[in-house]
DNA sequence: ATGTTATTGTACTGATCGGTCAATTTTGTC
DNA sequence: GACAAAATTGACCGATCAGTACAATAACAT
């Protein structure tokens, strides 16, 4: 019993650790480039040696897979989430899916950046699962277009230019925002949401739609 | 004379080498990320051993700006001279900068990932630099776009969101685009268009403005 | 205290790579 | 062929850096 707690304690410390040192790679590749960065770099911006991330984990490649992974999961699952939401029409859920993925690009830019630009770091295993998952991204806001598509309040598009329209304009919103502006990230977003749903629906309708949180 | 005429050729020849140089650099460099090649690799690519890549080019950064360099001047040559165009309506000439650059980005994809993946890698000066020609090269877009509300044929918006919308959705493009698609890079641009456009024209007109070349 | 395990520091290795330099080959001129 | 200029080679230097080995210390149990 006493053993389980002291257990729990040390892997509560470790994880704690870890993150940390995921956190300071995270900040820095993002900045600098993954091989601009040298594990000493992440080491002693938390006052720790190289060591200490030898000791926590095993290579360069493993602190980037890991943050791959973190972005996915996280991203992934809101997203899925969405998706399977019932209660929204195709319009009102694509709007959503638009939404929230241009406040989590603006959200985790340093995520963004990494996730988009630093691929070509991942072993030729990583890249092929990575694309993976991207596939199933793109399927997912490609679905709910083809629905919407479907029953006729979409225009018809080439899926890819739509999807890719999509995530590209979401992508670059961290480009050139600046948190100094006047505008919230959550404007920025909805007003991106705007653009590039106008010139899918159909009809006069002006309005924008809009979903439930 | 017999003098110049000799010039002319060893400048001629000069130029082409170092031309190739360039090609393979920027080849590499998309493929990988500029620290992910050496010089070694680039000239190995051509047959040459490192020392005739330092012959013709001071360092590693030139080799990086002098593409950056030609990039800028092709991509905003080509826009400017659009934008001094007096003959388009707003929503022709926005259309038609839209198209111009969806299909620059998939014509020349190498050029697009490193303009937008490496910049980092360049020095502040060089990027203090780059930032005034992106800047130049948005305010053509904002510029067309405001001339547009203006005269009441576009939805008044955030101007960044639309320009950004345009330019991040455009280089997305090479992200998802293959060669081996049905459609051609005309129509995929031409598609991306509509896609932008669409939600920003006032008024049920269904169709895409179109712009003469 | 004593032994054990977890954690961190120091010093090193081997490889890579940007950049330099002197020597050599090639090219063109007279 | 002799000479000079252009082009190319190969060897080398110095720095950086991923990863390892092992010693030193901290933390904790008994």
């Amino acid at each position: 019993m006493a053993r389980t707690v002291r257990e729990e304690l040390k892997a509560r410390k470790q994880a704690y650790v870890q993150e940390e040192i995921l956190n300071s790679a995270e900040r820095l590749f993002a900045e600098r480039g993954i091989r601009a960065v040298s594990i000493d770099d992440i080491a002693n911006n938390l006052g720790y040696t190289k060591s200490v991330v030898y000791y926590y984990f095993k290579n360069k490649n493993q602190l980037l897979w890991e943050i791959f992974q973190r972005i996915h999961v996280a991203w992934d699952g809101e997203m899925e989430e969405l998706y399977n939401r019932t209660d929204l029409a195709p319009a009102d859920k694509l709007a959503a899916m638009a939404r929230l993925y241009g406040i989590n690009v603006l959200q985790n830019r340093a995520w963004t950046t990494i996730y988009f630009r630093d691929e070509g770091e991942l072993t030729k295993e990583q890249q092929k699962l990575l694309y993976e998952w991207k596939q199933h991204f793109d399927s997912i806001l490609k679905n709910v277009y083809l629905e919407g598509v479907e029953k006729g309040v979409f225009k018809s598009m080439p899926p890819y230019v739509v999807v890719g329209g999509i995530i590209g304009a979401c992508n670059f919103l961290r480009v050139w925002f600046r948190d100094t502006g006047k505008m919230t990230i959550e404007e920025v977003s909805e007003a991106n949401v705007a653009l590039l749903l106008g010139g899918l629906l159909i009809g006069r309708s002006r309005k924008t739609p809009k979903a439930g949180a």
